[in-house]
Parts: structure tokens; C-alpha cells; sequence
DNA sequence: TCATACTTGACTAATTTAGTCGGGTTTCGG
DNA sequence: CCGAAACCCGACTAAATTAGTCAAGTATGA
């Protein structure tokens, strides 16, 4: 799992058309003007988000976009896999060092934060954080966190 | 928390130092060859782990590196903060967007993944990596973990 | 039929990362 | 005391990635 500014657009930019996507399609300009994201770069998102069947769209005029389903059943997992290319694995396939067995240490390690990673997006919904939005403007959130184990540093 | 092939080679290195440390210091110039590292790269990363207090080093001929305190009192974490720039924040505070209220909503979602992330790193002890590599050379390795939460996709 | 809005993909600029280089400085062994 | 072993350090560069633009469409509702 990745994560860059462009996951993170296009996770505000989900939640922007959850949030206002009651009264038909949203437009990309309509995000694009609240979120301050440019509307080029938003097609680009929006491009993959479709094409992982997250949105669908409607063309033409009063056209625009909607979710392809339930905001509870999109994770920002989902959102994240769809516009990051899925570089997932350890890195230790295309790379030099990582042999005899110093090699699957260190990998089952990073495949490992791996699955904690994927594990911990995957249990955020968007619906969370449309609730979230919708309650708590603005105060700490804690998502669907109950025993966030450790946690220090 | 950010993850680099620099972090991993961090964490590789200072593996080999621990494995190989019972005998007096370890010269960067074997740890280059044996975890097909560049001696110069070590330099670096060895400079800021030196700064960090991680490791300790011995001048002169016979010299070389040993760690600065037991394995089981250096995580996995404290690695990679070393060596990789501790630019974590949730990218909150230099860009534009991120705006009133919907702001602090993802806002916070990324600073909860940080602390996950960060979490799992700080629960995995130099010390279990070494034991690890000790006794199941190739294998599944589960470091630490118990009740691995959701950890799909 | 035309303006609205999505669609596509190539292109570029900026940033970040990975890694090198060249010069030190310290200290041991002979 | 001198030379080699080893650490020390900061500037530099090349490659890769990311962020974002541009241009040229296509579909469709009013």
C-alpha cells in the first residue's frame, strides 16, 4: 500500500461526493471549487476511481458523478488501491540485495506493516467519515479505532 | 513515518551488526559485502545512526561499529527515524487545500494510520529479529504479532 | 445543435530518493 | 613516527516518482 498527496485527494474528493451527492450527479468542477483541487488532476482521479467501479458517471449536461454504491461499502482502502498503482510487495523482487536468508526477514517484516497498514484503511469506511464529518465538524476523530494497539512515537 | 529502501537498508545493516557484533566491532566494509551494500551508502546511513546514538564507533585499524545498547532496547522504529528525515506530519501544514472543516477530517484519518504505522514499527525489537533470524532462518515469521487486527486486503 | 461535462492519454516540471565522490580525521601496529 | 585501516562528512548528481497540465476528443440533455 502506498500512500502520496494523490491518495489523499482522492480520498477528500470521495467524501466530497458522498457528502453531496444526495441531489443527483456531482460535478468535477463542483469538487474541484471546493476542494481547491484542479480540475485536470481530478479527471485524472476520477479516471481510475471509475474504472475501479467506485463512481460511475453520467455525461452531458446536469451530468456528473455519483458513488457505484453504499458509502458503508467503499473503504478508503479501496479509494487508495484505485489511484496508486498496487507497488505493494516488499520491494524485494526487483532489487539487488535481500538474499539467502537475511532476505526473508526483513521482507516478512515490511510484509507484515504491510498488512497492518492495508488492514487498518480497509476498516475505515466511507460512511465513517461522512458520519464523522457530519457530527464532528471539527474535534478528534478516532475513527473506528477501539484498542489501537501501542501506538507511541 | 516514512518507508524507504533507505529505512530497510537501515534495518538490514543493523541486523548484520547485531548478528555479527559478539566479537568485537563490525567494519562497515563487511557489512558491505555481505549485505551487497555500497560502502559509501553505509557511511551515510551509519552517520546518522551514529548521531542518533544507535550505534557506537571504534577508529582506527580493528575499528568499526557495534550498537550503542542491547538489541532488545532498539526497535525497528527508532531505525528508521534514524535514518529517514522525520517528516511525518499528516502533509497538513505546507499545501494549500485541506481547508476548513473537511480539513481535520482526514486530517486525523492520516494521523491515526501514522500512529499505527508507527505503532507496529515501535512493538518490533532489534533483539526479535535477531532471534528470528536465529532460529527459523527461511520462514514465516508473525514477529510479534498477536491479534494481527482485520489485516485483508 | 450547442453548451456542458465526462474521457483519454501524452507530456512536463518539480520534488524526492538513492547513491557517489572526494576529501578529510583518528588511531593502531610496526 | 609513519602508513594503513577505518571512520567521518558534506557536496554533488542521476534516476525515479509525483504532481499536475494540456489538447483533443465523445456523449448527451435542453
Amino acid at each position: 500500500m502506498k500512500l502520496t498527496t494523490k491518495g489523499r485527494f482522492a480520498v477528500t474528493a470521495m467524501l466530497d461526493l458522498a457528502l453531496h451527492g444526495a441531489q443527483g450527479p456531482v460535478t468535477l468542477a463542483g469538487i474541484s471549487e471546493r476542494q481547491k483541487i484542479s480540475l485536470s488532476y481530478l479527471e485524472q482521479l476520477f479516471g481510475k476511481l471509475r474504472r475501479r467501479d467506485l463512481v460511475e458517471s453520467v455525461r452531458g449536461p446536469g451530468g456528473g458523478y455519483h458513488l457505484a454504491r453504499d458509502a458503508a461499502r467503499i473503504t478508503v482502502a479501496d479509494i487508495i488501491r484505485a489511484v496508486d498503482e498496487p507497488i505493494d510487495s516488499t520491494q524485494c523482487g526487483g532489487r539487488e540485495n535481500c538474499h539467502d536468508h537475511h532476505r526473508c526477514m526483513t521482507h516478512e517484516l515490511w510484509e507484515e506493516l504491510n498488512s497492518t497498514v492495508a488492514g487498518f484503511l480497509s476498516g475505515v469506511k466511507l460512511s465513517d467519515l461522512v458520519e464523522k464529518q457530519r457530527t464532528k465538524p471539527i474535534s478528534v476523530v478516532r475513527a473506528h479505532k477501539r484498542e489501537s494497539h501501542i501506538a507511541s512515537a
